[in-house]
DNA sequence: ACCTTAGCTGACCGATCGGTCAGTTCCTGC
DNA sequence: GCAGGAACTGACCGATCGGTCAGCTAAGGT
């Protein structure tokens, strides 16, 4: 689909008619079903910043300990898988697309999320800890459509191993002790 | 410079108009001084790629002990600091970019890099440990950009916090230990 | 004084961009 | 059988894309 194009080439660097093609319509049947190339870009990515709303709103809502954090974790690797590509975008095209609706409401997300894993207080490190654990996810998921021609590696391979990775880069950062919070 | 914008927008997403304009020149004059865009693209690149050859070269001919890796973890996060912006140019966009000279060679680097560090046994979860190092460095470094208005963090900062980071990240897959492999 | 050359520019090119619109096809309910 | 609407399309729009070209200006060498 269109998200592949967004995902690969950037959402600058797809047409509507690529996207049309490549879709096996005309380009003006693509305008037909979306108001824009932006509403088109909205409606594929909502999804996935609905269900990360979602699993951080259930995250925030339960006490901090050690099974709410790898509850979450869990969550959060089964997202990154299920939605790589509009993972990817957002990631890193969330700069180049400012103004558009979807794409500052996932900003405003993902700066949420920031905050609920590392406090206000929290060191340079945990912060990057944090981002680096986001953007190194996000990148890890398709650097195979970069560096190779198929993405081979299997999500039962990597789930596991995204699971571990992001438990030991988040586990200092998350800890909340007694206090809750401010 | 242009390299700003290529980081911030996509190279597909910014145009001669903008770079020259942004550079107090004409869209002509750029291109008196660079043969195409692609061209400019190449020249921009091509001083951080030759530093990281390099970097890469000094630690695949040194033999592998913890003080060589720990001089390579140190150079590459001063690479990673110095050129940032091509990095994150090289890393989010090579995939659109293919073709181009200068984004074949440094991918052809990128996975020369990724097998220097650990070997073709390697796990799952250990090449994983080694993109998401790279892609989160990657992000790290500019997402000050993306979710806040200024990059406040000072490169003083963010160098300790990045080497102890990566070292934590690829110290388990740099163990190059007696056993040669397999 | 003259010529060369580097630096730079506006005008222009064909191609393509996102988007509009009138019209065609085809399916469905009556 | 037919009216109506949904799905879809080609033609077309102004704007902008990367790139070419002839020409302008200023500096330097002789």
């Amino acid at each position: 689909m269109a998200l592949q194009q967004f995902a690969a080439v950037g959402f600058a660097g797809t047409s509507l008619q690529q996207i049309a093609a490549s879709a096996g319509y005309s380009k003006s049947s693509v305008l037909y079903h979306f108001a824009s190339k932006d509403a088109l870009l909205g409606e594929v990515l909502t999804p996935a910043i609905e269900r990360l709303e979602d699993i951080l709103g259930g995250f925030t809502s339960t006490s901090e300990d050690a099974a709410s954090r790898r509850q979450f974790i869990e969550d959060f690797v089964d997202f990154l898988l299920q939605y790589r590509l509009e993972v990817h975008v957002l990631i890193n095209q969330a700069q180049s697309l400012k103004g558009i609706a979807v794409i500052d409401r996932a900003r405003a997300l993902i700066v949420r999320l920031g905050d609920a894993l590392c406090q206000e207080h929290a060191t340079t490190i945990d912060r990057m800890r944090f981002g680096v654990a986001l953007g190194g996810a996000a990148y890890s998921l398709v650097a195979g459509l970069t560096f190779f021609d198929e993405d081979i590696t299997p999500t039962d391979d990597l789930r596991p191993a995204l699971i571990t990775l992001l438990s030991e880069l988040l586990a200092p950062v998350a800890v909340r002790t007694t206090q809750p919070r401010k």
